[in-house]
Parts: structure tokens; sequence; C-alpha cells
DNA sequence: ATTACTGCAAAGCATTTGCAGACTG
DNA sequence: CAGTCTGCAAATGCTTTGCAGTAAT
């Protein structure tokens, strides 16, 4: 995606596009996968862009505001990635560490079970750990 | 409980009955909710029981491994309380603060899943926050 | 005596914050 | 110009670790 759509992108959700702002979300575009703070300060460097870590902070939880980016805690550590149509959380590998969506985390089925006794669902997280395929084979 | 019964059921698990430990296990035995390392610390503190946090954090690791206690963590802080017959999440009232259990958790359904993709489940977290009955009507 | 356990202090790590300067509209 | 955003540095909060002294078998 160009820059210039980046920007409409920043725009259209009430954002101030910033340079910093432009470059952290085209990481994020060009990624598969849900990064954390640190690993889209890494690829920043990578590419020569030096954005100070506490900006980088202050832009997800922004996104994450604004509805742009989604988050999950993994082992206590915040991994974003672009909020995707179909809600997800991970399965993650203990061995290689590997990260594996979960699609379906039946909250629906437990939002019901609360919704009954008065309880309003606002948000929730899920980390199953386990071995995943590739390393339940061999080692 | 007795003192004495403490120091039986911590032998049976394997593990050496010393007073701090005796006294970690006295209070996550009177406490009807899950309490966090300073949680624990604080409560002996009241009773005139130093012990140092570090420690309380170390027993607690143990007791965690040799499976007496279940581990929850919330807001990326850790909770413990004796493992009980129902495994339990935590419903977290994010006005209150006040913790509800969640006995279905559904993990098996999710389990299901992954096993036919060859993944193993060992472990699993899940906090759903939101709104708890209490807040949602007056406030 | 050997091994395990504790207290103390310091370090670790992800994240947040205060502030002054830079940028943007 | 007024308000927002950023970089820098320091602080935060929970947790872990190194080490030397203590306790227990």
């Amino acid at each position: 995606m160009q820059t210039s759509n980046i920007k409409e992108l920043l725009n259209s959700n009430g954002i101030k596009a910033t340079w910093q702002r432009v470059e952290i979300l085209k990481v994020l575009q060009s990624s598969n996968e849900c990064l954390s703070a640190s690993q889209i300060h890494q690829k920043l460097s990578a590419k020569n862009i030096n954005i100070d870590l506490a900006t980088v902070y202050r832009v997800l939880e922004l996104f994450d505001k604004k509805g742009i980016t989604q988050k999950s805690v993994i082992n206590r550590k915040s991994f974003f990635e672009l909020k995707k149509y179909e809600h997800c959380h991970y399965f993650v590998c203990i061995k290689c560490q590997q990260k594996t969506n979960i699609v379906d985390c039946k909250i629906d089925l437990i939002k019901e079970e609360l919704r009954k006794r008065n309880f309003k669902v606002l948000s929730h997280n899920l980390e199953v750990y386990g071995i995943c395929n590739k390393c339940c084979g061999g080692d």
C-alpha cells in the first residue's frame, strides 16, 4: 500500500498522519503475524528508520484505541496486528515459540453464561500453550 | 487446619515444610479468593509474620510446580489459590476490580479442535473483563 | 558436612511518564 | 500561536536472580 493510502486510512480513523505513525502502520501491514512493540522497533531499525520505542508504544496504544489494531497479551507481553474480520487468539508452542491462530475461542458461550448473571463482557484474552504439530512429531 | 496437618500436606507433596512455607500455605487456605504474591506478603505482615517478598515468590512458584496451587495471570500479574477440583478462570470487573469465577471456560472444545490439527495443549489462561452485576445496575 | 532455603539487595524486563523541544494546522 | 507529537531519560511495577548466611538432615 502506498504512503498516501496509509495516510488516508489514518485520517479516516481520526488519527493525525505523522511519518512515525505511517511507518509503524507500514510495518504492521507488511507482517503476517502479530508483533510486539520492540519487534516493530527492530524492524524499523533494520530499515534505518529510527523511532523511539516510547513512541512506538504510544502509537500502538493509539491504534488500539482507535480500533485499527488488535492486541493480544502473551506471556505478559503485548502483541499487535491489524484488526481483522475474524476475532483471534493464539496457541503458543512452548518449544519453538511459534504462534498459531485460534479463531473460535468460544467466548460467545461464556458471554451468554455471564449475561444471564447480569455481567457485561467488554473484552477478553486467551492464551493457549502447548506443543505444536511440528514439534510434536520429531524431537 | 492445624500446622501439623499443613506440614503433612507439604511433605506428602514432596515439599520440605519450612515455617515460611507453612505460613504461606495457611494464608492461601484461609482465603476464599486468589491472591497475588504481594497480597500474601501483606497478609503475613498484618499478622506480624515477616517473610521476604522474594521468598513468597519462590515458594509460590514451588507450590505451583508441585501442583498444590493454581495460578491465574490477570492484567500481567500472577494470582494464586489452592488447586480446586474445578478448573477456573476469572471475570474481572473493570470498575470495582472484583473477580468472579468462570468455571467452564470451554477449553475442551478448543483442545479438541487443536488435537485434530496435532497440537498438544498443556496449559492456558483466560481473562474476561467487563462490568459486574453490581456495577451494572446502579453506579 | 552437604544440601536446600532464606533475606537482602540488585538486576531485569516490558511498559509508562515527565518534560522540553519540534512539528502541524 | 495553540495544541499535539516526539525523543530522551528516568521512573514504574512486578518478578527474578546472585550471593552470603542460616537451617535442616
